[in-house]
DNA sequence: TTGAAAGCGCTAACAT
DNA sequence: ATGTTAGCGCTTTCAA
C-alpha cells in the first residue's frame, strides 16, 4: 500500500516481473489488460506488483508508445459559473474515458492567450486538446496536429483537426426570449454579454431570432461585462428609458444587478418589467423575486464533446458523428409575468409573487 | 511555427542540434537555460529550431530526470464559489513557479475518494500534490513521499512530507462574528456547512472564538449543506424561533435563502435581523439587501500555499518557511444593523437599507 | 565551452 | 500464452 514515488528506487516492472517470477513484458501485458495472459499469471503478477508497491511510470509510458492518455483543456482563469461547471463536467468526461487533465488558463486580454496555452500544453504532451469557451482575441488560427475540441465557439477555430460542441445557447437565448412573447410582452430588451465572448453572441444571436421570426422590434442592445455591477447599471438606463416591459440578460449575475437597480427606480419585478437570466446559478431560485432563468447543459456538452475528441484521437479516419443538439431548460420562478397592461395577446392570469415560495420547474 | 504534435516524425533535438552544426547536448543545454552556452551558438540552436518547429518532449525529458515539472491538484468537483476560485489561484501560482498542472476531482461520498484521487496522479506523474479544501471521510491517511500541500485541511491529513496552508477562515469567521456583536447584538446564530467539511468546521471555530470571548452565549448551530435551499429552510426555523437577531451564514448562497425566508416570515433584514455571509461571491453586492461579508484571500494563500510546496520539491532539506496570516477582508454593506431594540449597548445610528445602493467597502 | 556514451522504464515488433 | 530485442527522446555522467 506504500506510495513509492516517481522517484529513484521506487520498483520497475522488471521487479515486479522478478518476484512473480515471469518476463517484464507480461507484467505490462497485465497491467495493460491486454489479452493473452492466464488468469493463474495475471493473479501472481498482480499479487507481486501490491507486494513491492508497484505502480507504472506515466513518463514512460508516454515515451514509449507515443501516447500520454492526457487531455489538455484551455479554460479562461475566471470563478463565473459556466466556464467553471463546465470544466468540472470536462474532467469528469475524460476521466470516465480514461483519460487524464491538464489544465492551463488564460487570461482575458492575454496577448499571448490560448496559442501560447496551447503551445505549453503541446510540451508537456497531450493526445487532444479542449479549448473551452474562448473568447476571440483577433485571428487566432491554431495550426497543431492533434485533435482539438472547441466548445462554444465556431470549429475553425481550433484548426485542422478540430471537432465542436456547444451548449446551444442561441436555442437557450431563444427559448427565454420567446418565454417573455408568450406572456405577451410586445418585445424583449436583451442585455447583452461582452462580445468579444462567443458565448454572448450566440445568446445575442438566439435573441435576435427570436424577435426576427415573430416580427417583432429588436430595441437596441446594452452591452454589460457578465458582473452584476454592469447589470446594475444597465437596469438605470433601461429604467430611465420607460418603455421596457421585459429583458432578458445574458447572465444571470447581470440579471440581479439589473433587477436590483429596477427596484431601486420604483419598477416592480415583475409586476413592471419581467426579467429572464441565463445559468441557474445556485442562489437563483432564492433571489428576490426567484429568477426565471435557462440552465446549460454542461454535462451533456462535455461528455458528447468528449466522446467527438476521444474518438478522433483514437479512430481517426472514422467519420465524427453528428453531435445531438442539447437540451433546452427553461426554468420557470417569479420574475416573469405577463406586462402591466397587456400589451400583447391577454395573458391567462397573472401574479406578483415577490414573496413567494421559490419553485423550481424541472 | 507549425504545430506538428508529439506524433512520430516530429522534429528532436538531435534534428535540431543537426541543423545548427552542434551536438544533441549542447541542444539540450540550450533550451534548459543552462551555462556554458556561447551566445552565438545558444542563438544558431534557438533558429535551427524555430526552423524545424522543434519543441521539447515533456515525457522524455520526465522520463531521463525523474521529475515531471508539473504539479498535481485533488480538488472536489463542485461549482462551489469557493472552489472554484480557490482552483483558479492554483493553478495561476503553479504556472507562475514553472509548474504544469494536471488535476482530478472527487466527488463528495466518493468512497476512493482522495487516496484514489491521489493514486492517479502519482502514475500520471507529478512532483508535487496540492490537495484542496479536502472533505474528511474517515481516516484517510496518504502515505505518499512526494511533497503534499493540503489547503484548508490539517497538514496531518497529508502524510509525512505534508505542508499546509488555509485561508484563515477561523479569522475570517471570528470577524464576521464580531461585526454583528459590535453592532450591539447580544448573540449570534449561526448557520454552518457541513460538518464534513473542514472549511465549515474552520467558520465554526471562529463563531465560537468571537463569542466565547465576550462570554456570549452560543445559540444552537444549525447546519447547512452550503446550498441556498438549506439557508432558506434553516430561515424558516430560526424565524420560527423567534428570538434571533444577528446570524452568520458559512456562506453567501445559505444566506441569500436565509434571507428569503426571512424576509417571507415578515421579518425584516437588517431592520430586524442582521445577516453575515462568507464568501462574497459576484452577486452578494446586489442582493436585497446587499449582503455583508467575509472575502477569502485565495489568491494570497494560493501562493504562499504553493511557494511552500515548491520549496519542499526543490530544496527538500530547507526548513519550511512559516505561512503568514492571510489578511482579514471584512466588506460591510447593507445586511446587518443593529438590533432593533438595543440588545446590547445602544448602536449609533439606525438604518434601514434594503433599497440603498450597494456599496463595497474595500 | 562542447561532445560522446549510457541509460531512464516502458511499449512495439517479432520471436517462440 | 509468454519471452526477447530494440528503441522512444531526452538528461546525466564523464571526457575532452
Amino acid at each position: 500500500m506504500g506510495g513509492q514515488g516517481g522517484g529513484p528506487g521506487a520498483p520497475r516492472a522488471v521487479d515486479v516481473a522478478r518476484l512473480a517470477g515471469v518476463s517484464q513484458k507480461t507484467v505490462s501485458r497485465v497491467f495493460n489488460g491486454e489479452r493473452y495472459v492466464s488468469a493463474e499469471v495475471r493473479e501472481r503478477v498482480l499479487r507481486a506488483a501490491e507486494g513491492v508497491g508497484y505502480r507504472l511510470n506515466g513518463a514512460a509510458r508516454a515515451l514509449a508508445s507515443g501516447r500520454t492518455r492526457s487531455i489538455g483543456v484551455v479554460t479562461l482563469g475566471t470563478a463565473l459559473y459556466g466556464p467553471a461547471s463546465l470544466l468540472i463536467c470536462i474532467e469528469r468526461a475524460a476521466r470516465d474515458a480514461g483519460y487524464a487533465l491538464r489544465v492551463v488558463n488564460t487570461l482575458e486580454g492575454d496577448p499571448a492567450g490560448v496559442a501560447g496555452a496551447v503551445e505549453s500544453l503541446l510540451e508537456q504532451g497531450v493526445d487532444g486538446i479542449v479549448v473551452s469557451e474562448p473568447i476571440d482575441e483577433g485571428s487566432v488560427s491554431l495550426s497543431v496536429d492533434i485533435p482539438v475540441l472547441v466548445l462554444g465557439a465556431p470549429a475553425a477555430f481550433g484548426g485542422p483537426r478540430a471537432v465542436a460542441a456547444g451548449v446551444g445557447a442561441e436555442s437557450l437565448a431563444r427559448a427565454a426570449t420567446e418565454h417573455l412573447l408568450d406572456l405577451g410582452h410586445v418585445t424583449v430588451h436583451h442585455l447583452a454579454g461582452p462580445q468579444r465572448w462567443f458565448a454572448a453572441r450566440d445568446r445575442l444571436q438566439g435573441w435576435r431570432a427570436a424577435l426576427a421570426a415573430r416580427e417583432r422590434e429588436q430595441p437596441p442592445v446594452i452591452e454589460g461585462d457578465w458582473s452584476a455591477s454592469s447589470g446594475y447599471t444597465a437596469g438605470h438606463e433601461l429604467a430611465a428609458a420607460g418603455d421596457v416591459t421585459a429583458v432578458f440578460a445574458a447572465n444571470d449575475d447581470m440579471a440581479v444587478g439589473l433587477i436590483r437597480a429596477l427596484l431601486e427606480a420604483g419598477l416592480r419585478v415583475p409586476h413592471d418589467v419581467s426579467v429572464v437570466g441565463f445559468d441557474d446559478i445556485p442562489v437563483s431560485a432564492y433571489v428576490t423575486p426567484p429568477l426565471t432563468t435557462v440552465r446549460q447543459p454542461f454535462d451533456a456538452v462535455a461528455r458528447e464533446g468528449l466522446r467527438l475528441l476521444v474518438q478522433a484521437i483514437e479512430k481517426p479516419d472514422a467519420e465524427p458523428a453528428p453531435a445531438g443538439d442539447p437540451p433546452v431548460e427553461l426554468v420557470v420562478r417569479a420574475s416573469t409575468a405577463p406586462p402591466p397592461t397587456g400589451g400583447g395577446r391577454p395573458a391567462p392570469g397573472s401574479r406578483d409573487s415577490a414573496h413567494a415560495p421559490p419553485t423550481t420547474a424541472d
